[in-house]
DNA sequence: ATTATTATTGATATTCATTATCAATAAAGG
DNA sequence: CCTTTATTGATAATGAATATCAATAATAAT
């Protein structure tokens, strides 16, 4: 928590803005979940430790997670958005169950590497990617 | 395009559903364009079609379309969704520019070969997928 | 400390893409 | 032609995310 702490001050101190009781609660929150929140449980736990929390400030604050680099934000199919934990966090890609939602994580060095190589081939300056595996999970196809 | 109509009827019979002139209209303008179509795209041609053709049919025209396998559905970040060919058209993958937005497409049979692995691995039936890589396109670098 | 400046907050209005509703219309089969 | 029922276009509704705004609080200056 202390090095997250400190790189969102950074960031913001940065950016000429304001480090607050509501920016460090819902940082706490979000950093003590280790999986996928969405937008509304991120707003449930933060209420757990400041009640008096506004959705506008976590959809705010969360955004800001985002561009110091400590969140990653993940787009569904349906529209939503989830995020996760990406400071120490080693960079992974995603199955999702199209029955049950189930997310599942992996990681495959060589097809980074390919989409590195696919990139320069075309000339692009790699910014980001988003790969999601869609399908049927063990659990449902039983 | 006959080939195409002929996978729609079917469709539509098998699901009890009409073929109708809009219906049509919507499918021919979907097929002339070789590119990425968001729906405000694809209104606009169907219209120059048939002028009295509502955005609402298309939204449901392009879901059938989508559903009987002709067209593919691709979301952006932003929330938005861009259609484009999948009868006889090989299966690809995106680079998006996050300047301009441009859209090239690549192939590559090897990390579609790693997907499948990887879904294996963990015990999901693979139904379908989504890559795309972002970044700076060599237009927008200069 | 006191004050001035300006970012932040929570509530709420707004936006935007997409879907739902509904009365009028038109396929399809007999 | 008739009957049944799917379809249409207009428009209302939905839902996630952002914008607005007056009140509040953090920071810097006095
Ligand atoms: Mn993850
Ligand atoms: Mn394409
Ligand atoms: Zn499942
Ligand atoms: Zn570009």
């Amino acid at each position: 928590m202390d090095q997250e702490l400190t790189i969102l001050k950074d960031y913001l101190k940065q950016k000429g803005l304001r480090l607050t009781p509501q920016r460090e609660s819902i940082l706490k929150a979000f950093i003590e979940n280790e999986g996928h929140l969405e937008i509304e449980e991120l707003f449930d736990r933060a209420k757990a430790i400041d009640s008096s929390i506004g959705i506008a400030t976590v959809y705010r604050t969360i955004n800001l997670l985002t561009e110091c680099g400590l969140a990653r934000e993940n787009s569904l199919p349906n529209g939503k958005k989830f995020y996760e934990r990406l400071f120490r966090q080693g960079h992974h890609d995603h199955l999702v169950c199209n029955n049950c939602g189930k997310i599942v994580e992996f990681e495959h060095p060589l097809i980074e590497q390919f989409q590195k190589d696919v990139a320069l081939k075309h000339d692009f300056i790699l910014q980001n990617h988003q790969m999601a595996l869609y399908g049927i999970c063990s659990d449902c196809k039983s």
